[in-house]
DNA sequence: ACATCCTTTGTGAAAAATTCACATTCTTCG
DNA sequence: CGAAGAATGTGAATTTTTCACAAAGGATGT
């Protein structure tokens, strides 16, 4: 068994996620397709592959696709948060300290996040394992107890935290907002933690798919004039937009 | 399209991780084996299943494989973790408080966890998370810099956590021990919140594979004489057993 | 109720992919 | 060098899948 032509086609089906026997019967002109064929059984036998008709899939690309299953089970508005998210990137600086928010939103503008030179500091779980695979920003982490419904912390400590953080900008996100009540979330130590980052941070940035507004949660940490710019989607209220213009927020 | 025969193949799928058309056609007689072969069709594209030569297989089924492979790749020694987790498991008692270092070994010990009432205060982010899908236990994490290559927590902020916090009993890991060092692990600021809690904990309890020893690294973070239980696997050398019987350790 | 349209299902032939058994070539090691 | 064993090639046999079209079923409007 050739050792080094399996290694090669290993990496190329890591590298593409798939391939059709066709391609590698093509890339690989030397030997036969009945060789091709008992290579990939080969490495569906170590684990790494799975034989598909007509080819061959990569385990790990079929983990990625579960994650996306698991993600549009439990997020709605995917493609709400991703054009936020898109929007937010461009507010980030390098040499910054970035406060994010947890969140599902949130989750997705990290996804989008360059691999540059920056701080972020975050209380969302989600969002340090995603940040944590990449090399370059430092990720501070906000102690305390751990809410499992959000995978966030939140507490009495987690206020403690932020005495000696500064913060340039903080990218927030709501549950809900409605006029009467500004944005509010579901739990008090959540909110403590937002009303603390919104008095530390020079610059407020608030993540909001359109779904959030209109409604109400039992907790508010702000009110449309505490944010600077608020970042949403086509279906944002006109009325809103102007309301929240008219007090200098940029809505974009 | 029937969309409750739909449903049962996917259920069967989902809860047998994989099956065969022949073993489809033998369940649903009713129809033929075309309609099967569409139903599954079908549910390929809704991103459930993928379609093998005879039959199909479930995506989670895929992603359970993958999260196999990638704890063979990156942990050694799974079985000695898992031993050490089985019995470090006696230790935990309810409305105790009890912190888990980060670390391989004691992801499996939080694997093997009951479900029952304690408080468990960790720096490790795999640790919180695998805890956060129970209902019971309340976890206080670390806040601090999160370094990337073991999802940990520590830094200066962390230490100043621990100043609120009372331990029952530690369970701590190590990355090296030898009789020389003693206990030691990679990182200066790790070192630190292992030294903080072992100054904390009333009880100590390691955890350690006894690949670890005979090894060192350089943060020498504990004595033998530090620990209260040392708990290991078949490998453990004898004379170190004894010697740390000596000192009043019980190893197990 | 009936005709019409659309969707689902069934059928068998055609195509494609996979396996199998055996021949051949290439290595390696005494 | 020669024999044994591993790797590869070949083409036929087998199996699986697809395809195209027919039949059945169901809803809808007149």
């Amino acid at each position: 068994m050739n050792h080094e032509r399996i290694e090669r086609i290993s990496e190329l089906i890591q590298k593409r996620g798939r391939i059709s026997l066709d391609e590698l019967i093509e890339r690989f002109p030397e030997v036969s397709s009945m060789t091709l064929r008992r290579d990939l059984l080969n490495l569906e036998e170590s684990g790494v592959i799975l034989r598909v008709r007509g080819g061959a899939i990569s385990v790990r690309e079929l983990s990625k696709k579960t994650e996306e299953l698991f993600d549009k089970r439990h997020n709605q508005n995917v493609a709400a948060k991703k054009i936020i998210a898109q929007k937010a990137v461009k507010f980030i600086e390098t040499e910054h300290s970035v406060f994010i928010d947890s969140g599902s939103t949130a989750l997705y503008f990290v996804k989008e996040l360059p691999d540059i030179n920056y701080y972020v500091v975050t209380n969302g779980l989600s969002i340090a394992m995603e940040l944590a695979r990449r090399t370059m920003p430092s990720v501070t982490l906000i102690g305390g107890v751990l809410s499992s419904n959000n995978l966030a912390t939140s507490g009495g400590m987690s206020k403690l935290f932020f005495e000696d953080i500064n913060i340039d900008t903080a990218f927030l996100s709501a549950t809900a907002f409605n006029e009467e009540n500004g944005f509010s979330c579901g739990s008090q130590s959540e909110s403590e933690i937002k009303k603390t980052v919104i008095a530390k941070a020079k610059k407020r940035i608030m993540l909001m798919d359109s779904s959030k507004v209109g409604k109400s949660m039992p907790f508010t940490f702000a009110r449309l004039s505490d944010v600077d710019v608020l970042i949403s989607d086509d279906g944002f209220p006109a009325e809103l937009k102007a309301a929240a213009e008219e007090l200098g927020i940029s809505v974009i």
